[in-house]
DNA sequence: TGCGATTTGTTACGATTTGTAAACGCCGTC
DNA sequence: GACGGCGTTTACAAATCGTAACAAATCGCA
């Protein structure tokens, strides 16, 4: 849940479920902060946060379960940036990762409020679309697809990737499942596969998003 | 040959033959990224990598000669922000070192937003083509084709290079496989082969994009 | 909790695009 | 003018993509 909507102010984000998995997605790739919660499976919240502070001055933001927590957290002045106490509204939690990225030089992303193109309008917050400002009914696999192009124009994005960027899972070699999500999308949207204007294929190589974005 | 090929891409290349003269390089100038070959003469490309690491976070692309050595140099955890083994693609290096360099904050060269030539328009991001302010339908592979013409213009484009540049794949001698996508390409773009206006053929040397580009 | 409705994933098959081979044509030399 | 090399085009085979149909998973609701 808190991943969608971090995704609808326009971060990518990556959920991992241990301190393994994250290893792993640093190792693949760059990213600007992580979100730590304290309470893990295997090794625990804190020791990560030691560890990567050792390697590292990625900007770190602590989830703590209970309030009585952070003191003992922030006693132990671990490195990490912030701190977060559940349960956290979703304003709180993007206003902190805004803030630590502002110090931190990291570009946050604009969160606009609707994103135009053509005769379509999205509402990235409220998870909805207007095609000719009638109401457009999306399932949530086909906006999350929709999602991922609108925050990566004129990119061209592998299968991979979206199946990353919308499903936050990755797809093996032989998955069609993007391209019916495309198909899917395509059609609701009234999208022509054969003279697209607006998600065109690159064979091969996967998808762009074509359209120009007002606003 | 790599270097000329960044180049093409816009990039400021300066090519060093050991460590010795990279150290110096970096000395006497600002550098936003260094690839670096694992397979040196003197120091070789660990030492130098884990030498830069320790005294700078400059981002930095290791090629490596074989595949299986780029699990032993990413087992060492050298640092290096990305691999690349050899043989490589001109498509895929300029790809990780796009990445890279977005990553970074560092500038990419960005290539013109659409490119214009006679009654023709090209949106090298969204993949689409305007002849006579009509939408012409390329496919990817004619698409990729045009963008080796047009970011290259004036220049002699061997079937080997345009193999390269379009496909990212080396063609083996005897391949025909560009000379039919260059015969779709002129047909779709209007192009008469007895006298092109746009892709002239060089006899035993390949085609050039003749046209002006108007930019 | 259970049932029907909706959404999503999988598979299969037709359509499109691309690669390969071969026929054809142009242009030079002898 | 015949021949040979090279470029162009056509024809067909292979690879990739689009999507319909169905199965599985999830959701809404009683």
């Amino acid at each position: 849940m808190t991943r969608d909507r971090l995704n609808d102010q326009g971060f990518d984000v990556h959920l991992m479920t241990d301190g393994v998995s994250l290893d792993a997605l640093l190792a693949r790739q760059h990213v600007d902060l992580v979100v730590l919660d304290l309470m893990l499976p295997g090794e625990d919240g804190l020791s990560i946060c030691r560890r990567l502070r050792a390697q590292s001055d990625i900007p770190i933001l602590m989830l703590t379960a209970r309030t009585e927590e952070i003191d003992r957290v922030v006693g132990l002045e671990l490195g990490a940036d912030d701190y977060l106490g559940k349960p956290f509204g979703t304003r709180e939690l993007v206003a902190r990762i805004r803030a630590i990225l502002r110090r931190s030089g990291a570009p946050a992303p604009h969160s606009a409020e609707t994103l135009r193109f053509a005769n379509v309008e999205v509402d990235l917050a409220r998870h909805s679309v207007r095609l000719a400002g009638e109401e457009l009914p999306l399932t949530s696999g086909e906006f999350a697809l929709l999602r991922a192009f609108l925050t990566h124009p004129g990119r061209v994005l592998s299968r991979d990737q979206l199946m990353d960027f919308a499903q936050g899972r990755q797809s093996d070699h032989f998955d069609r499942t993007i391209d019916v999500q495309i198909s899917r999308l395509r059609s609701k949207l009234g999208d022509d596969p054969r003279k697209p204007q607006f998600i065109k294929t690159i064979r091969n190589a996967g998808y762009v998003f074509a359209a120009e974005l007002k606003s």
